[in-house]
This record gives structure tokens, C-alpha cells and sequence, in this order.
DNA sequence: CACAAAATGAAAATGATTTTCATTTTCAAA
DNA sequence: TTTGAAAATGAAAATCATTTTCATTTTGTG
């Protein structure tokens, strides 16, 4: 690990403060909200520059935007209903052993995995 | 399977004569390249409803852009190479298990779910 | 203090994708 | 065959996330 600027830690605060995925522009409106002037370009490359030291992972999300957490997390899935947008964040055990698996079996190497489950809820 | 259109047909001969991924963008020079004239805006327009139809799957590329290719029958997931974008198509049968047993725990009807790994490759 | 390197952010640029809207094509009913 | 409505089409404008540019500010160090 090398540079670690204000900005870095700014982020990484709050990803750790929200814990799950967020993508550049909902960490800049939280930071905005909070008062931090933090311009857009800043998050951006901090965000960046997180990227490439691994110390945030970046996924996407359906509609292609990026979304970001931090590495080693331990991660989990979402259940979101397609109606209200409800979303409950499940664990996914079964899911790590498998992409695991999975990666293996083909020769993958630096591996990661995406797993959402959608629906209707109850209330819907 | 409802409507199917002359365009819908031509995305659908393009990507069986391919083979693999291609993102809108290309399948469009691809079809303009054989002297078809068709407008980019029709090509996203016929990939959609091939996709709301599940004849094409869409995944993404690492920076965001969207690619297609044929479905092959049954739903299945995909390992994708972050380098060189190479995709094997796997089963999930582990999955849908934890997508439905998920769901029903939280009393969601009407699943759905995504599941996608990616990682380095062997050659890469 | 002084100064070079790093950081910052506003605004412009980019690039994929979507929307708008006027025009053309298709096609079944008359 | 003619006709009218619905579907399809594409050029151009609009969106939107992300990147780049560039002038300014901050920071760290000698």
C-alpha cells in the first residue's frame, strides 16, 4: 500500500460506515450530505486509485453503472422485490463455495462473482 | 415468442454467424460493413426485445458496455475472463437451489436471480 | 519562507444508450 | 386494390456515468 490521501480515507470511511456496494455518485451525495464539499472528479479518482491498490473492489451493477465495496468485506447478496424495491441482504455461502468451484474447475485465477435474486415480496 | 421483426432476425443471423459476445456498437458496423443500413437506434431496439424475449443474453464488459450473444437453451451463468472477455457458460443448479430456498424463506413469489463469476483465465 | 509535486474541482469532452419525433412500411379490413 | 391504423425505422437530440483538461490550491520538504 502507498499513497493514501485524505480523499482515500474519506471513502473508505464511508464505505465502511454503509457497508455494501454504492456506486461514484451515491458516495459523492452522501459525502455532499454530510456537509464535505468533495467534488465529483475526486471521488472518481479516489475511488480509482482504491481500485488499483485492491483495497475496494468495483462491480456492476445491471444498468452497466459501476459499484463499489470494500475488498473483504464479508460480502453478501441481495433479494430485492421488483415492486416496492425492498431489499433484504442474505448470505450466500453456498454462492462463494460454488464460484470457487466453478473458477477452479476452469483455471480461473483472481476470482469474483456476482448474485442478486429478485422478486415479489410478501407485501406486494 | 411473439413479434419477431426483420431486424430482429438480422441481430439474431449476425450473432449466430459470430459466434460469442458483441456489444451493440459492433453488431451495428458489422451489419453496416455487409451494406445493411440499418440504424444503430434499431439495432438497440432489436437486441432489447431480444433480450425481453430470452433469446440473447446480455452480460458486461469490465468497463460497463453491454454484449450479447445467442442464449443457448436452459438457463445457465457465465465465467468471464476480465482480461480477454473469453466466457464459459456454466451450470447453476446450486444457484437456483439458494435463489429459491432464499426466497421462500422471505416469502418472495414470482424469482428471478443473476449469478456471474468472473477472474483472470488461464491463457491470460 | 519558498517551491515543486500532489491534490482538487469546475467545466468541457467522451461514449454508450435512450428518447423524441417525423416519416415509412406493413397489413388486415373494407 | 385502397385505406387507415399500428408497428417499425432512423436521424438527431437528450441522458448520464465517467474521463479529461486545466487552472488553482494545498501540502510537504529543504
Amino acid at each position: 500500500m502507498k499513497t493514501m490521501n485524505k480523499s482515500d480515507l474519506k471513502l473508505i470511511a464511508v464505505l465502511e460506515r454503509t457497508g455494501g456496494f454504492a456506486s461514484a455518485q451515491e458516495l459523492h451525495q452522501i459525502l455532499r450530505r454530510e456537509g464535505d464539499g468533495i467534488g465529483l472528479t475526486t471521488v472518481y479518482r479516489a475511488l480509482q486509485s482504491l481500485v488499483d491498490d485492491k483495497i475496494v473492489d468495483l462491480l456492476r451493477r445491471e444498468d452497466g453503472e459501476a459499484i463499489y465495496r470494500l475488498c473483504g468485506d464479508g460480502h453478501h447478496h441481495h433479494l430485492m422485490c421488483k415492486s416496492c424495491g425492498d431489499t433484504v441482504e442474505i448470505e450466500g455461502g453456498a454462492i462463494e463455495k460454488w464460484a470457487n468451484t466453478m473458477a477452479e474447475e476452469f483455471g480461473f485465477r483472481e476470482v469474483g462473482h456476482t448474485a442478486e435474486i429478485f422478486g415479489i415480496c410478501s407485501k406486494c
